[in-house]
DNA sequence: GCCGCCTTTTACAGCTTTTTCACAGGTGGT
DNA sequence: ACCACCTGTGAAAAAGCTGTAAAAGGCGGC
């Protein structure tokens, strides 16, 4: 966690991420996340916009080598995209690019 | 302790701290709290609303590096959780935020 | 020394999070 | 349509974290 005090906030539509603080906004409301969920979004939020493999994420977020059978990222995917949906029903924010990994975009389905 | 005399005094919800005169009130009346006590109830009071990590507990009061294994934060929170109860009954303010630290608010869980 | 008080360490139960597994269902290519 | 592979997800297992009582260690006063 040594790392997260230095990133700055970002902003991304209702998301706002202040990895210094462990927080997330979403509409001006504290969203509850663990650690790992945390590092997650902000991995995502970071690269906003663009498709994000799976080994970059990982990487990323679990600091080692992704191993091909490992669903983690899926998994946490899968936790982010309930959570932020309790907190903005009807919008996507973690889309999915079949054999090429996720892209976090605020907007439309295709950003 | 050179460095409590020149602290302003703080304030959060019924708790008011006077670190120059080493002085804790809750609704006006006097907490009696032994030095760590004091000090670490002084950190999290400074940084109220905030998510606070051990590791930054510990080197504010303690004045060392942290190790993971030392459960001295926890311990003390435990005891001021314990004095705060006595002297209001009911309210929490020091709220756990699993895998990241602690926090200091003195109303709801979202500060 | 002995006592009393404060601090640190230890131990363990209980709880939360993380990882792994299994399988249903989806997707793209032929 | 068929096949191979990819993704979503609930649930169980494993790992890790927290609360707290109690033991152990320290320190000053008498």
């Amino acid at each position: 966690m040594e790392t997260a005090l230095r990133r700055p906030p970002l902003r991304a539509g209702e998301v706002e991420v202040r990895p210094s603080e462990f927080l997330v906004l979403v509409n001006g409301e504290r969203l509850h996340l663990t650690v790992r969920e945390l590092e997650l979004l902000t991995a995502l939020v970071e690269r906003r916009n663009r498709i994000v493999t799976r080994e970059e994420l990982y990487r990323e977020v679990w600091g080692e080598p992704y191993r091909k059978s490992d669903r983690s990222v899926d998994v946490y995917v899968g936790k982010l995209r309930q959570k932020l949906e309790d907190a903005v029903p009807g919008r996507r924010f973690i889309h999915t690019h079949f054999g090429f990994g996720y892209r976090f975009a605020p907007d439309s389905d295709r950003g």
